[in-house]
DNA sequence: TCTGGGGTCCTATGCCGA
DNA sequence: TCTGTCGGCATAGGACCC
């Protein structure tokens, strides 16, 4: 048996945590660049705004309804996430941290009443953290993740919902009336074609054949039917697997013209990348570089590319990989075009324990090169990101994303730290 | 003026050698 | 020696998730 415990409107929640006076009131947490709604308190969806909406389309409306809008604050996001995460660990020790607000918990073996054990996870990360969760709990991922809708959803549900609680009547009703597009793994594209096949709700899927959506759709869609008939076909992950590739990129807070600024951004964005590979403790063995224009300025000229290169040799070094991402920009660059976004990607990683040298390796002492990065990692990770850096990565940073309605980072910070009087 | 960032997995395709 | 076929592999692109 799996539960699936999701914070409601994370980001806004956390905001709510630390100005209770958000409470009831329309908020909404931007993107980076403060670009989008990535999260929307209920009276914000009540308003119908969707995810992912641009905020300049959003002026009006917000200014009409009072809608109070922050920056993403990750700093504080990931603290609450930890603290969620950690206190999830205390009731099962078969965890699948899913992603920043989710996670599955494996209840195999836990005798007690897993409805009542939901409502405990419920009230105790209330009580610990401020956050609301709720809790789906079924024999496989795709129901629990159905129960969980559920939960949020439907007011009769309290915020726990268990699947073999409800009798067979009103588990086929809630699968009537809910879209297959809302089950998880069934994207837009995919709802389009299912809907022109005359599969409109979770139930009409359900009762697809199996074999025939394997032909028609594909294998991940076929598991999609078994687990949602609750033959469990995607297994609980208690121990995350290392990153295949390890991206960063950003959007510009205003467009880049000169490409020795583009190479400010770009090194900066592998030193971020480098360190998070070192972190897991691999090597990239190649590395990409993209620039791109803006595809929403439609009058301006467009130009977007990118570049892989191998490496001669499998790399955690900050130094030699700036050195072969500046290399790609120059290929790339155009003058001419107004910029909007670049980005780094490291691939094909391997663990840096076991480099495979060659004949003609020349350059600095690996050894002493570890040590200077490890030296930098540690010193920035004590004093900030971006104290110890390459003069390539430059001082100015003009180009950084806007963030202009970022709250305090209430619980990482020693200055934000909340005042009680 | 202003449209995010970071991932995974699967499939189609083309090339190569047996 | 030529041609056809097939499996393995790399790669690009598309779909999905949050």
């Amino acid at each position: 048996m799996i539960a699936l415990v999701d914070v409601n409107n994370f980001y806004v929640s956390c905001q709510r945590v630390f100005e209770p006076k958000l409470e009831g009131k329309p908020v909404i947490v931007l993107s980076n660049n403060d670009a989008c709604a990535v999260a929307r308190s209920n009276e914000v969806k009540a308003l119908g705004i969707k995810m992912a909406q641009p905020w300049h389309q959003l002026q009006d409306v917000a200014r009409q309804h009072g809608i109070i809008a922050f920056s993403s604050n990750y700093a504080l996001y990931a603290d609450m996430s930890n603290r969620v995460m950690s206190i999830l660990r205390r009731f099962s020790p078969d965890q699948e941290i899913y992603s920043i607000d989710e996670c599955f918990l494996g209840l195999d073996g836990i005798l007690r009443d897993h409805t009542e054990l939901g409502r405990e996870i419920h009230q105790t990360v209330l009580k610990w953290t401020g956050l609301p969760v709720c809790v789906g709990i079924a024999p496989t991922k795709t129901l629990a993740k159905f129960c969980n809708h559920l939960a949020k959803k439907r007011s009769q549900f309290a915020g726990v919902c268990e699947w073999s609680k409800q009798d067979e009547e009103s588990q086929l009703r809630f699968m009537q009336e809910i879209e297959v597009g809302d089950v998880w793994g069934v994207g837009r594209r995919l709802t389009v074609r299912l809907n022109e096949d005359g599969i409109y709700t979770v139930a009409d899927l359900l009762r697809a054949d199996p074999d025939t959506i394997r032909s028609r759709y594909s294998v991940v869609l076929q598991r999609t039917v078994l687990e949602l008939r609750g033959q469990p076909c995607i297994e609980l992950e208690d121990t995350a697997p290392d990153k295949q590739q390890i991206l960063c990129s950003r959007s510009f807070g205003q467009p880049i013209h000169s490409e020795h600024v583009l190479a400010e951004a770009i090194s900066t964005y592998v030193a971020r990348a480098a360190e998070k590979l070192r972190r897991q403790k691999s090597a990239a063995g190649a590395l990409a570089v993209f620039i791109r224009t803006s595809p929403f300025r439609e009058k301006d000229p467009q130009y977007s590319k990118h570049i892989v290169v191998p490496l001669s040799q499998a790399s955690d070094d900050t130094l030699q990989l700036t050195k072969a991402a500046l290399w790609i920009l120059k290929r790339i660059y155009r003058p001419g075009y107004a910029y909007a976004k670049a980005g780094v990607m490291l691939l094909d990683l391997q663990p840096n324990s076991g480099i495979q040298g060659h004949l003609f390796l020349q350059g600095a002492d690996p050894l002493k090169r570890a040590s200077l990065n490890d030296a930098m990692d540690r010193i920035n990770r004590r004093w900030g990101r971006g104290t110890l850096r390459l003069t390539s990565a430059g001082f100015n940073h003009d180009w950084k994303m806007r963030q202009n309605r970022v709250s305090p980072c209430w619980t990482t910070r020693w200055e934000d730290m909340p005042v009680v009087r």
